[in-house]
DNA sequence: TGGCGAATGTTATAATTATAACATTTAGTG
DNA sequence: CACTAAATGTTATAATTATAACATTCGCCA
């Protein structure tokens, strides 16, 4: 990449992270340039920085891509239709601990429901959508950020949790093993999901049929620790329906 | 407003707080109805829910609306002249302690020119800018949310801030008494402020021509208490130069 | 200095989005 | 049931944004 092109980039890209979205024709003017040249700049690395309906933004603040439409056509998808039947366990005035990951923000919406309630998470994500809900009040677990989770970590975590007083714990997990076993990918997850399971009054696992039979690097904890497991998956809730031991209720969602 | 309207809307936002943004065509289909439809919905609360370039976003995502073309023509505007100011005092290898407020968000783009920092913050819109630096360590002192400054609370914070090795602690008031007295809006950012002052190796003011002689609600400190105000204003400069007591360093920006 | 190629600017055209005007549907009411 | 008014849909047109083609400038090197 030529050393003008590199230095606009770099100029621009320290615009945004102050000001958060740029027109086009500004970012123009900002770099003495034509609209054109910036086209041409943001055609050579569409990672970091994104044009859309003329305005800048960067990369990483543009959501999910998932098309809503399935919504309607094709029914919600495994994801929200995991965080409808997480919904129904929801109560007025609860204090929820919500997990790190993406399987829970669509519950986030829903939320805007209630008329109270505290929202506890450790999770930067989950933070920023909350912050956008007037109802709820938000604490947020700081430490420091793991990108690869979008959420802190640092010893201080479990404690903190353990002196709040949460209602129902609603936990994320990347695999369910056939041995019961529940794992996650980063290590510093685990002490935040273990306090909340020890605290919260009522303990909610979500894990849609992909996670089944899974194993990640980080155990946190096994399904007989959970009062309730929210799933799509039809397997596994026949297996323990068959009579498993240390089983939790099971939450089945259908297509 | 109309039921159904009513309706649209708050499946609109729910989407919003998940998905983060919506295209027109997606909405519509979402709801039912047609574009046309969403876009008279969203002309009668331009408040929470604006579109631009055919997407849907939450109105409060949407940066400040400053304008940077008076970079280039007019030279930089206060806010930025001071955080460039503010910059020179800042090295490699640094843990910096980054106030709320709105002040230091153009600093914030900078901090991408060095190696490897760390910052440390209790502000939610300086954690998700900071958060997409790759090179920048991120601490976040959490607690309760004040949706006012967008920064946490707590009586942990204190007390977290005393256990970090911060390194130069970039303070931000909204006002800077005439008796040398300076304040700002927020009670609850009275003890983490004191705690950074008390800790940090260097401490530096900004403040703009704007908040002198001007007082706020919640005192935290005294100029005498800062090793450097970064300032624009000139007044400001002469008194102190002039031998007050238990003045700091004057860091004046220039138009 | 002349020429080459990359970088940038300019212009024309296509695609998308915004607005306005008018047509149709819907819900409610006498 | 017919009427009305609000809500919604449809279409045409304007404004904006995206893309492509071609012109110009700039820096470099023989």
């Amino acid at each position: 990449m030529s050393d003008r092109r590199e230095e606009r980039l770099n100029l621009l890209t320290e615009a945004l992270i102050s000001e958060g979205t740029l027109h086009l024709r500004d970012a123009a003017t900002l770099c003495g340039v034509s609209e054109m040249t910036i086209r041409r700049d943001l055609h050579t690395c569409p990672e970091s920085i994104s044009l859309i309906g003329g305005r800048l933004i960067k990369a990483s603040t543009q959501a999910s891509a998932y098309d809503l439409i399935e919504q309607q056509a094709l029914g919600y998808p495994a994801k929200y239709r995991l965080c409808q039947r997480a919904l129904s366990f929801i109560d007025e005035g609860d204090t929820l601990f919500i997990d790190c990951g993406s399987t829970l923000l669509p519950l986030l919406g829903f939320l805007a429901r209630f008329k109270a309630l505290t929202v506890v998470t450790y999770a930067l994500n989950v933070a920023t959508s909350v912050a956008g809900l007037p109802n709820v009040r938000l604490i947020v677990l700081g430490g420091l950020y793991y990108p690869a989770s979008q959420s802190f970590g640092g010893e201080r975590l479990a404690e903190q949790i353990r002196g709040l007083g949460i209602n129902k714990a609603l936990i994320t997990a990347a695999g369910v093993g056939d041995d019961q076993g529940v794992s996650c990918f980063h290590f510093h997850e685990v002490a935040p999901k273990q306090a909340a399971i020890a605290t919260a009054e009522k303990r909610i696992l979500l894990a849609d049929t992909r996670k089944m039979g899974v194993v990640r690097p980080a155990y946190f904890a096994t399904l007989g620790d959970f009062d309730v497991l929210v799933t799509d998956d039809e397997q596994v809730s026949k297996r323990f329906e068959a009579g498993l031991a240390s089983m939790p209720d099971i939450a089945i969602t259908w297509p």
